[in-house]
This record gives C-alpha cells, structure tokens and sequence, in this order.
RNA sequence: GGAAGGGUGCUUGAGAGGCCGAAAAGGACCGCCUGCUAAGCGGUUGAGGGUGAUUACAGCCCUCCGAGGGUUCAAAUCCCUCCCCUUCCGCCA
C-alpha cells in the first residue's frame, strides 16, 4: 500500500511510477473518495464535538437536579445525523481502502525500465553448466529410475502437479532443508521460526495475495483461511500491528514451510517434473530492517542466498527485474536462476525483494528509533533461500551420472549419513 | 464438540451509564539529591485521524478499553453477534 499523503502531494509522480510497471492506476478516484471522506470528517466531527459538550451539561444539570430535557430533544437529532453520517463515512472508508490495497508498490529508482520478463538483466554468473559424456537426462527421468520420484501415483492419491518422494529421494528433500536451515541460522545470523501453514485473510492481505490475488491460493472452504503461498505470509505477519523498539532491528528470521499455489492460468507450463507443482518445500529468508538500510539489507540478501548454490556447488545466475517484471508487491527484485541441464536455460530458484514500506503499511508494521520516538513503518524483505523442490531438481539433474545414479554434493553428505550416492 | 470464567494503557490491575483516555502499583524516561550504585523526592510516559501550518513544533477537535452491531441525549460500563485466551469434560497426535 503506498502513502495516501504522498498520492495526495505529488500524484502525477505517482502515476510516473505506476506506467513504468505498465499499470494504470485509479488514482483520480483515489483522491475523489480521499476529498469526500475528509469533508465528511470534518462535519461530523464537529457535530461529536457539539454532542460531547452538550452530553456534559446535560450530566452537570442532572447532578443539579435541573430539567435537562430540552437539550436532550435537541440532541436526539444532532446524535441520529451523527449515525448517518458515520455510515456515510463507513462506506467511503470501505472504497478508499479497498482502491488502496489494489495499486502496486512504485519501483525504486534504480529499477530499469521494460515492458516484460524479456527486459530482465543479468547481474552476474557463478559457476560453470557441466559438460556430460553422455545426453543427460530429466529430473523427472532420472528420479523415477531410481525410484525416488513418483508422479504416476500422486496422481492417483491427489490429482497433476504432485508428487512422492520416496527412500533416498525423501532423505535428499529432507537434508536440503536441514542444510539450508543450519547455514542461514549458523552462518548468517538469521533465527529460525516454524509458521503456521494456514493464514486468515488479514495476513493474506498485509502481504499483498488479497484481495487482487486470491485466486493463487487454496482457500479452506467456509472459512477464511488460505494455505501459504509461501512462509513470507506468516513471518512477515508475526508482527502485524505492533510496534518494534528500534533497536531490535534489523531482524532476521528463517522459515522453512510448505508451500501451497493453486497455479492458477499456468496449464500446459512446466507440466512434467517437479518445477510446477501445488505443493513444495521452500526455506524463507525474511528481514524487518530500518528503511536508511534496506537496500544494504537487500544485496546481504540475496548474497545469503547465493551462498546456499555455491555450497551446493550448482551453477546460476542473477537477474534483476525489469519495472514491468517486479510483480505486485516488490519495489525490486533480484532472482537467482539454478542451472537446469533438461531445459537448457537457468530456471528460478529464488527471488528476493525489498518491499520497503509497502507491506509495513499493510501490516502495520512499525518501530521507534528510541523510546518515546514517533513509530515509523519498518521495511520487509524477503528471499527464498532457497526453494527445496527445484534444488533437488537441479542436484540431481546437475550431479548425475552416466549410469544414471546421482552423486550426493559433498556438503548434503553429513545430512545423509555420509552416502556419497543415490543408485 | 459441551460447560464455566475472562479480554482495559509498556505490564499488573481497578472501574459496573455522565465528573473516565481511564484509579493505583510496577516498569521506562527526565530532573533533583547522592563518592558510585541503590533508595528517596518531583515530573513525563499510548495510538490513529481531522484541522492548522506549509514540511514540522504548537494549539484545537474527533476516534480507540478484543472486533463489529444495537439501546441511550450520553457506553469501558447495558444488549446481540463474532474472535481470542484460561480452566474442566469429551475426542485425539
């Protein structure tokens, strides 16, 4: 959500912003509801003020034994225009938010600007795609093979786009979760938290899937309750509507959850493997950082990210995202694309965003520099760190051999006890 | 799922239609005092919004006692619905 003052002050900047992402915006009606709703304040407060004064004479007759029933006629009409009004005000409240929470984040100034996915740049390269001595295969091949991956009976249990991992398969998952959890708590100074899987709607909404975005998660039937697209909703939302002491930031915290997306207009897309699918495992960087820091706090990021492939010794890139590319929420956003020898291309692995206030004014998220100090938004950021089901993916397509079993990385060995194979 | 009791400021906790943004205590902060610390004394200590002002201080006003409705001239206080917490029972990992 983007400060009402500042749409108020600058809106054609504003509108600037927003076409670089390729939006429109519904700014004139924005302002609209904004002018009317601080009409309507303004007269029925003073109408309050006149009902609170009045109910205190009334109170000072009555403790004199006065008749005070001229005053509380009078009143009786003054407090049901107050009723209407408020509702009045209710309504407009409803829209002005309700139009809020629809316009995207503006891009932070050191965003290109393109048109599409296309326009995304490339930031750098790590690591080498190997050469095989012989044609490699799919994960999705390979992993059926050996008996770790099993697509045909998922199906049956559950429907397309899932899958079992089974024996040395399921160890695998498991010991990438494990690894990554132990770097990023260990090494890089985040605190580990297990959420919740299932948000109610106004954690939903303080990350930015609702209300435009609802169709990208499941939703418990006849509650208001989703499955987490991701573990950013749920940790970001750990402090919702509460005010942080400065010097508690910047905080970090590491999350490992399922994740749950409906893929909702992604048929016909990655339909074989495990690269789309409706539910994966991913670990989830999160940071609530003072605003001056968070674009330092963005390249620690997705550096903690990067660590995470380079220990794995798999080849990527980095990407940074076009205006047109950031999606909602995001005023910039870097990805980390793995090496995928069965596409021939670099696919996403990870995607790190600073949010700046957006999400923080969704949330209510806030802190003081020092006692006493007004509260500020904080900002958020968050990165994969990275998603489990297409790092298995990429271990096993990266690190097979030519007899199709599949070498363990040397730093997953500890986690599996110490097999340096899966045959 | 059944029964009972609760949700008040940073915390504990009083208030049971008007004098209550809210007693009291604790905490924190600022003074004073004090070799230092502690104690003592005095003071300060919530958030959001409107207006103002024109970019940041004031003043004035409104709202907020779990959330939303209702009754009333007037609601923390009475009524209804919902949410959450605690305890007991049932069921269960």
């Amino acid at each position: 959500m983007l400060d009402l003052r500042l749409i108020r002050q600058d809106s054609e900047l504003i509108r600037e912003m927003l076409r670089k992402r390729g939006e429109e915006a519904p700014l004139d009606e924005l302002l609209e509801l904004d002018n009317q709703r601080r009409k309507l304040i303004s007269e029925v407060e003073q109408l309050k003020a006149k009902r609170n004064a009045v109910s205190d004479q009334v109170a000072q007759m009555k403790r004199n034994k006065q008749d005070a029933s001229a005053l509380i006629e009078e009143m009786k009409v003054v407090s049901q225009t107050i009723k209407d009004y408020d509702e009045q005000l209710r309504v407009i409240d409803e829209q002005l938010l309700d139009r809020q929470l629809r316009i995207p984040n503006i891009p932070h100034e050191s965003v290109h600007v393109g048109t599409s996915a296309d326009d995304n740049k490339e930031i750098r390269r790590w690591g080498e795609p190997r050469q095989f001595g012989h044609d490699p295969l799919p994960h999705w091949e390979l992993g059926v093979n050996l008996d770790i991956l099993d697509f045909d009976r998922a199906a049956k249990v559950t429907g397309a786009r899932f899958y079992f991992l089974k024996g040395l398969g399921a160890s695998l998952e498991r010991a990438l979760i494990n690894f990554m959890l132990d770097v990023h708590t260990s090494e890089h100074g985040y605190q580990e938290v297990f959420p919740p899987f299932i948000v109610n709607k106004h954690s939903a909404t303080g990350t930015g899937q609702l209300p435009k975005f609802g169709e990208d998660m499941f939703k418990l039937e006849n509650l208001d309750y989703y499955l987490i697209p991701t573990a950013e909703v749920p940790v970001t939302n750990l402090y919702r509507d509460e005010i942080l002491d400065g010097d508690r930031l910047p905080l970090y915290h590491v999350a490992y959850s399922a994740c749950f997306r409906s893929e909702a207009g992604a048929y016909g897309r990655d339909t074989r493997g495990v690269i789309r699918v409706h539910q994966f495992n991913k670990v989830e960087l999160v940071k609530f950082v003072m605003p001056e820091t968070s674009y330092d706090e963005l390249d620690k990021l997705v550096a903690n990210a990067e660590t995470i492939l380079q220990k794995l010794g798999l080849p990527y890139r980095v990407t940074q995202m076009c205006t047109a590319d950031l999606g909602f929420t995001a005023a910039k956003k870097l990805d980390l694309e793995v090496w995928m020898p069965s596409y021939g291309q670099y696919v996403e692995i990870s995607s790190c965003s600073n949010f700046e206030a957006f999400q923080a004014r969704r949330a209510n998220i806030r802190f003081r520099r020092e006692p006493g100090a007004k509260p500020e938004y904080v900002h958020t950021l968050n990165g994969s760190g990275v998603a489990i089901g297409r790092c298995l993916a990429a271990v096993i397509e990266n690190y097979q051999q030519s007899d199709g079993s599949i070498e363990i990385p040397e730093v997953l060995r500890p986690y599996m006890r110490g097999l340096d194979k899966i045959s």
